[in-house]
DNA sequence: TGTTAGCACTCGATTGCCGTGAGTGCTAAT
DNA sequence: ATTAGCACTCACGGCAATCGAGTGCTAACA
């Protein structure tokens, strides 16, 4: 275990190399805030900790830099207990949230925006995945030339459309049927259930009422499981800040970093996947091999209370963890805040 | 004017540069394939070329290098006559075109990708700005607590839907009307005289049949300003191509371009307005500041023969331009193939 | 016994100084 | 008009000298 003044030195050293991005030695620590002794001293716990793993030393006459345990120590028992944050932030982020706005995807997208702005770094939204709601309205609207629309609504006011070829000769009348089918039996299906009600129930009516209902049961099974999947609602912003960031300077350092943002699908897997309350992954502890020297924060929102999406940021493992982790918390709890409104009386 | 053989010059000065990335030298051009002179001759030639602003010399002992004039003119006059696009490319292109797709949105988001590993430098497609096709349905789907969602659906098959909030005492039987009254007057009006037809016909009805016809006018007014423009639909692929470029492997270098590239409303400026065939803008001639060091290629794609979206490629000046125009040309006719194929028959 | 002052030592970063070589411009010969 | 020859230029890489921030150790001190 670590002493309390081991714990002090610890800390002082992550605050202060956070800030100033360059190897914190015992002179300039003498000089930091809550610290009375002497450089000597310090320098003998720092050379402690280093050999307990906690500092790392880039080279032999330079000072003293946190390693990953040491940030993950800052983390668990540190910093993060005081406000690190700024007013002036904590008001913005409340009047982002205050505005209504009605699309749930543009909230989405301008928390990406706005977490980005307040916090330097690179920001990372999942959307929400909306399983629940069920079905309010099925339609599908005729385009001529066997073409046509079908549009699901949800009870949470979600739209999914997609646009179908219906099989050449299908009568006006096929096509009637179809959309009473479907309408009559799909209302109120929970979202997550519609496929194996869709499968289990409602195709053999089908078999007995359509021409060619095997084409049309293929075409709604790909509409299903495109459309309601929701994988690419993914929103990253502030990319670019990751370029002003000392440790990413070197081109060779971020290209991967900013390949992998750019794959939507990859940067799935920069989010951990949907637990309770805040995440951290320092350096290493990302299994994803390019983000060996990021660090990831993350919060999970719910919607009555089941995690649909997460919020997150991405940064150099020389992070402000206070800072950002308090502004996630309130982040992820307004988001929830919105999403349980969009519920409220269906 | 230019000789011929300072043409002929210029013309594989663009060449070697575009492919090594370093000044080329006479001795490098007297081996280049259809240069029969002498280095001394060539560099007689070169110090003309230079002095009348075709090539720049970086510094007294290196080779020469194309400023933006040379280019231009390598443009206008040169390189792209000659097939410099590989068969693999072209049936690449064709394949990605061949698989009919139903969303639009995703053919262009897909075309993006297509183009950025086709070329390797960053793409950008503006999304059709549908002006074009009319209103074949509207209709209000009430969520319950005065929540509603509005769908409309253009005959091209665009769904375009928006969540709002009818006034707090908006009856069931007011909203009925409003539906019905849309649904009577909106179908078959262009979309692009929805609104004056929605203002100039339609309010003084409301103001006979609705309660609270301000609020509602309000709403619809702001569904269509925001969700029928279409500002947003911009995709750009590659982004990080741009940092495997030698002139861009500085970090300071890239930031401004990439900066620029992430708001989407700035990126909007990347490409030049909508004209007919294929535009080069080079270095400076981009109004854009921080797109001095780049060239911006794009060609419009069409629907009905309007111009309605573009795909542009963006990398530094140095950049392959027969290759890429040709691939850009080839692009440009096959997004307007599909646009025009979606109003077939409508 | 824990803390601190003093001091020699380490080592990355900076600076300055060639030597090298690719490339040029000029002149004279063809 | 073209080209061979040659002196000249200048970025670049390597190398040594210098500098200084920071350390570890020892001895003095409370």
């Amino acid at each position: 275990m670590l002493t309390n003044r081991q714990r002090l030195i610890l800390n002082a050293v992550v605050e202060d190399y956070v800030r100033s991005a360059e190897p914190v030695g015992s002179r300039t620590l003498s000089k930091h805030g809550d610290i009375t002794f002497s450089p000597a001293t310090i320098r003998n716990e720092m050379a402690d900790l280093e050999e307990m793993g906690y500092l790392d030393q880039p080279h032999t006459s330079a000072g003293r830099i946190p390693s990953q345990k040491g940030y993950r120590f800052y983390v668990d028992h540190l910093g993060p207990g005081l406000p690190a944050v700024e007013p002036i932030t904590l008001s913005t982020l409340r009047e982002h949230f205050r505005q209504k706005i009605n699309e749930v995807e543009r909230v989405i997208q301008q928390t990406a925006t706005v977490l980005s702005e307040l916090t330097q770094y690179t920001s990372i939204v999942l959307g929400p995945q909306v399983q629940q709601g069920s079905i309010k309205q099925v339609q599908l609207v005729p385009l001529g030339a066997g073409r046509a629309v079908v549009i699901l609504v949800s009870d949470t006011g979600a739209v999914y459309n997609r646009q179908v070829q219906l099989p050449e000769d299908t009568s006006i009348d096929d096509v009637m049927k179809l959309v009473n089918l479907l309408s009559e039996r799909l209302r109120g299906v929970p979202l997550s259930h519609l496929r194996s009600r869709l499968f289990r129930e409602i195709s053999n009516e089908f078999a007995n009422t359509l021409e060619h209902y095997e084409d049309v049961l293929a075409m709604l099974d790909e509409l299903l499981q495109t459309d309601l999947t929701q994988v690419d609602r993914l929103y990253v912003g502030g990319t670019t800040h990751m370029l002003a960031q000392p440790e990413f300077r070197d081109v060779d350092k971020v290209k991967p970093v900013l390949e992998l943002l750019e794959s939507a699908k990859a940067a799935q897997s920069v989010l951990p996947n949907l637990g309770a309350g805040i995440a951290v992954r320092i350096g290493r502890e990302n299994h994803t091999p390019s983000l060996q020297d990021c660090t990831v924060i993350s919060a999970t929102y719910t919607m009555n209370g089941v995690p649909v999406g997460s919020v997150g940021v991405l940064g150099p493992t020389r992070m402000n963890y206070a800072r950002v982790m308090q502004i996630l918390d309130y982040a992820s709890h307004a988001l929830t805040q919105v999403m349980t409104d969009r519920l409220r009386d269906p």
